[in-house]
DNA sequence: ATCACGCTGTGAAAATAATCACATATTATT
DNA sequence: AATAATATGTGATTATTTTCACAGCGTGAT
């Protein structure tokens, strides 16, 4: 497979938000100067970066909104429902559940895992939540592939080690420190004090 | 002033957290390639990027871990306190303001504002809650200059205009629309959704 | 005192990403 | 049917970012 760039990626899947928010209102066609402008992009690099989905659009029309949602889609393979499992159902985890269900109807939380008795056994937006111990068996059986962990921080370790183990292939990090994980497991790191301290940056910079 | 890559102050800020750990921890000294491998870096790109802040390691011991902490921070200028609001006290925002008070105490959110009456004049995790319609005033006297948003999806165009006519000049987003705001403010959207998203397209590409 | 080692700092090279520029396609209009 | 207007797709170009390679330095061993 060709290589493509992470910005690429990291693109496409906001355009493809914004293709999704787009034909919800209706609209059928869009060009790429349009699209561009909706997601902070520009026209060069929406053109250049569909090359890589290998949709093509109509001179006349641009792109018709929900074939290349469904491309880019495709492309990205999330077009089938992908399952995801939460750890630690804290202030966090139950902001992200919430979130989550009402996003993306592709992406399904299927299952939490908590380690505390008075969250276990009980339903968070429609996601149950069992006792963490029963986790690897879950993942195992479930072929789950994705994770979210939103455990403390001096948790964060032991269950990655354990999720890997147990056939993870990528978490989306949302403690503070750096997970030590196998060559094969991809770790996203959303740690918001990093992109508040950004924000700081570019205030004072530019 | 010389223009800085994006992604060298990303990893300035990453490199940052992991020397004030090193730091807490008694480590006197780091070398470029340890440096980067606790943040997911490699060692050229690290001595590049230091390059831009101008701080010199020996070659017989590697940076001072104190020395260079601090001129990343005065580097990124955020060394000084700096105050922040919060708008928005759901279960997002409260998740944000106890991370924030645990994790840095050189950022500190100053006040949050919310409209719901159950939530005003309360405090939470030691950050006062007032009325959003106070905002406006707060951000002018005390000159705030960052905002968080975490209000409902509907609400937050409008919160970005209020704040930006105050005198915001930046504001971290964690609505997934994206906000229309003065080409003078800065806006990062932490759409956790698509930080999701990326972790599955890596996972079933790589 | 000298040497060997291993790291830093940085110019140069390579790789990657973004932008430009234009040939090509489609439609509306006359 | 010809023409004008406008947007796409992509080779070429430019800019940026990363990696390489090595000179130079400081330390500890001999
Ligand atoms: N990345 C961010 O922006 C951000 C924001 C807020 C919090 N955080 C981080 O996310 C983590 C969670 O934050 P929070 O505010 O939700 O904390 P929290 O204490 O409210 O929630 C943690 C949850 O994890 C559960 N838990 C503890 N140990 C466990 C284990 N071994 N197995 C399974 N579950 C376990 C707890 O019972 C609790 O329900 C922390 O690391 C925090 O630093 C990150
Ligand atoms: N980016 C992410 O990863 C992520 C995760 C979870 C939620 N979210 C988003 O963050 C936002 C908040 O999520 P939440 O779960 O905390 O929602 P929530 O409903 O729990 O909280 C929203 C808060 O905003 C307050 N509010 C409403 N209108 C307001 C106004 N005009 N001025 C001031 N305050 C107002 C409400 O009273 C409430 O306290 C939503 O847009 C949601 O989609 C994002």
């Amino acid at each position: 497979m060709i290589k493509i760039a992470e910005n690429t990626i990291k693109r496409l899947i906001v355009y493809k938000k914004e293709l999704n928010r787009l034909k919800a209102e209706g609209k059928k066609f869009i060009y790429s100067h349009v699209l561009a402008a909706l997601s902070g992009s520009q026209p060069h690099l929406v053109r250049r970066d569909l090359m890589a989905v290998g949709y093509s659009g109509s001179p006349a029309h641009g792109y018709s909104v929900k074939e290349l949602e469904s491309s880019i889609s495709d492309f990205l393979c999330s077009s089938r429902q992908v399952k995801v499992i939460l750890i630690g159902i804290g202030n966090l985890g139950r902001a992200i559940i919430d979130y989550c269900h009402k996003q993306n109807p592709k992406i399904a939380i299927s299952s939490a895992f908590d380690i505390d008795p008075n969250k276990i056994n009980k339903e968070y937006h429609g996601v149950y939540c069992f006792h963490i111990d029963t986790a690897r068996n879950y993942v195992i059986e479930n072929e789950i592939k994705v994770a979210i962990i939103t455990v403390p921080d001096s948790e964060a370790q032991t269950i990655a080690t354990a999720l890997s183990d147990a056939g993870i292939r990528g978490i989306l990090n949302f403690t503070p420190g750096r997970l030590r994980v196998p060559e094969n497991v991809y770790v996203e790191n959303a740690d918001m004090m990093l992109y508040l301290e950004k924000v700081i940056y570019f205030v004072q910079n530019v």
